[in-house]
RNA sequence: GGCCUUGUGGUCAAGCGGUUAAGACGGAGCCCUCUCAAGGCUCAAUCCCGGGUUCGAUUCCCGGCAGGGUCACCA
């Protein structure tokens, strides 16, 4: 058969380069030895998530701890996927995240020489590589329906064969030429096929960064290569672009791990040098009895506007996946308190194998810790910008005044004094935690554990003591002494030995005052609580909490 | 179902032929304490099962079992 006649039959475009112009647009890039390029290619399907995120910081880690390149590429050859925006969405998504593209699609650069990044710009290459290979009879059109390749499929997997376009079921493979040119001259659409050269019983062994050695089966299989609108699969444009974007370590889902052998076929076809390889696990969470990988539909703990809506501080998100990517990232961490995640030796060899359950107790454990780092000032930007964004219109207005909100994030932090809190686990339950320092946010639970009596007693007693002027001892003994002249203990030691002979101890006193200011039975230092709400607002709460 | 892959406490996991089997989160308790946090201390809890190989297997081999992935003109 004349392939040459039809591969220009079948790609008569006349504005494709020799090959070898690609390779010298591209040249090999100029990175020092050891350094790797990765980059991170979303088909822009809609929004980012959790998963994305996890893979990305491994890639932008790689990539910047050895001084080479992560770059962005934008895999738009599903144009039914397509959703708007999204680009622009997923560069805005990781930096908020810290993690930072050098070159790539929408990336201001001076790099930009690899380009362009949107696969759908890219079609000429593609080309160009498919012409080649039909010309070198290793690719073939297709005309198969839909209807017929499903029928296929069915009757293969009746007879418990293996599914797919190979072997004997590639009915279009061995059409004849005058077939073809019928077909083609009918404007039967078609699809461009690899013709495999491989042999599904050659077992190869392939060693991966991630997952080690693995065996693979060669690849037997006619993939299509050109899709019947011209675009290439993933795997087709996988083996040009990673070429010829030079990028040298491919991370990925492991969910690719089953068409690797494609594209080892591929790349060997192309002429092209491999480039590692390192397949990550995915995220997995349990679903009842089951686990399974995180999913986009299901679990809203995957979108990572979830995180921002709920105020996770970005670093505490990025140092939790980094826990999970090293995971003596947190060893590291507590040797280091004091420096930047991006100090870290980040090492691919240290990936897990196997899936990681995601554990929001230790999300939340990492976040705290990480807000606890922060100043009250940085704090306050933090709380501050999430309550522009997400707060309520009071929130709103409570934040207006920074001064008096600052004066309550040193309390509630303890900044200043001998132990830090760690109390403000992210900002939507931060806020909340501010609520009963404003009068119209307060929202008092009277759930005093003594008789009204009692309580009106003491409320009664200490609003008749009280002076704003006290300092922390001096406000507690006067709380002693309301203590005592209600029966209850003024030493904590004292009702320890003898707890029959009172009605309780200081601590109950000082749990009544507390409901009273602050609606509550649990509280930051309530010396300091009184002193930040003032002697009329104190007050007035002590006569409120009246039963 | 075929193929690939993983299996250490509830979770994330070190260890990779001889260990009292690290550490972190979570849980329980104690201390501290005006409560709650925080902090300090302590405790409970793990090598999937069965065969080998070996003086000795959590570690190596084989077989089960269980989980996960994948089998598109989607990526």
């Amino acid at each position: 058969m004349d392939y040459i006649k039809l591969a220009a039959t079948l790609i008569p475009d006349d504005d494709l380069l020799p090959l070898e112009e690609y390779e010298k647009m591209y040249p090999e890039r100029d990175v020092p030895k050891g350094a790797y390029v990765t980059r991170l290619a979303p088909s822009p399907t809609g929004f980012i998530h959790l998963g994305n995120l996890y893979s990305a910081l491994a890639d932008e880690r790689i990539a910047h701890t050895t001084g080479g390149i992560f770059y962005l590429r934008i895999e738009d050859t599903d144009l039914k996927r397509k959703v708007d925006g999204a680009v622009e969405s997923v560069i805005r998504s990781l930096k908020y995240f810290g993690v930072n593209f050098d070159e790539g699609a929408e990336i201001d650069s001076p790099l930009n020489c690899y380009g362009p990044y949107y696969q759908r710009q890219r079609a000429r290459i593609y080309r160009a590589y498919a012409k080649n290979l039909i010309e070198r009879g290793l690719a073939y059109p297709c005309f198969c329906t839909e209807e017929e390749l499903d029928a296929v499929r069915a009757k293969q997997s009746e007879n418990k064969e293996i599914t797919g376009y190979y072997g004997k079921y590639a009915k279009c493979r061995n059409l004849s030429e005058e077939e073809i040119y019928k077909n083609l001259a009918e404007k039967k659409p078609f699809v461009i096929r690899l013709r495999s050269q491989g042999d599904a019983a050659n077992k190869i062994t392939f060693k991966d960064m991630i997952k080690g050695e693995i065996t693979v089966t060669e690849n037997d299989q006619d993939v299509v290569i050109l899709k019947s609108d011209g675009i290439p699969t993933y795997h087709f444009a996988h083996a040009i672009d990673d070429h010829f974007m030079r990028t040298t370590l491919v991370i990925r889902g492991e969910e690719w791990l089953s068409s690797l052998p494609i594209h080892l076929e591929l790349f060997s076809l192309l002429g092209f040098k491999l480039p590692q390889y390192g397949h990550t696990c995915s995220l997995m969470k349990m679903d009842g009895e089951i686990k399974r990988k995180l999913s986009k539909r299901k679990d809203p703990e995957l979108s990572l506007d979830f995180y921002r809506k709920a105020g996770y501080y970005p670093t505490a998100v990025v140092k939790y996946l980094m826990t999970i990517l090293n995971s003596n990232f947190e060893e590291w961490e507590m040797k280091n308190p004091l420096k930047d995640y991006r100090e870290f030796p980040f090492s691919i060899g240290k990936m897990g194998k196997s899936g990681a359950l995601f554990d929001i107790d230790k999300l939340n454990d990492v976040s705290k810790a990480e807000l606890a780092n922060l100043s009250a000032e940085q704090t306050y930007d933090f709380l501050n910008g999430w309550v522009r964004e997400f707060g309520t219109e009071k929130d709103k207005v409570h934040f207006d005044d920074k001064q008096y909100i600052i004066s309550v994030l040193n309390l509630i932090c303890g900044i200043g004094g001998k132990k830090r809190r760690k109390d403000i686990v992210r900002a939507e339950s931060g806020v909340k935690m501010l609520d009963y320092f404003f009068d119209d946010t307060f929202a008092p639970d009277y759930c005093y554990r003594f008789s009204n009596d009692i309580v009106n007693g003491v409320l009664n007693a200490f609003s008749e003591v009280y002076d704003p002027a006290d300092d922390n001892s001096a406000w507690f003994a006067k709380v002693k002494d309301v203590a005592s002249q209600f029966g209850f203990a003024a030493e904590m030691k004292d009702y320890k030995q003898n707890p029959e002979m009172y009605k309780g101890s200081v601590a109950d006193v000082a749990e009544i005052l507390r409901i009273a200011i602050c609606g509550m039975p649990n509280s930051p230092d309530l010396c300091t609580v009184m002193g930040i709400l003032g002697r009329e607002r104190s007050l007035a709460r002590l006569k409120a909490g009246l039963r």
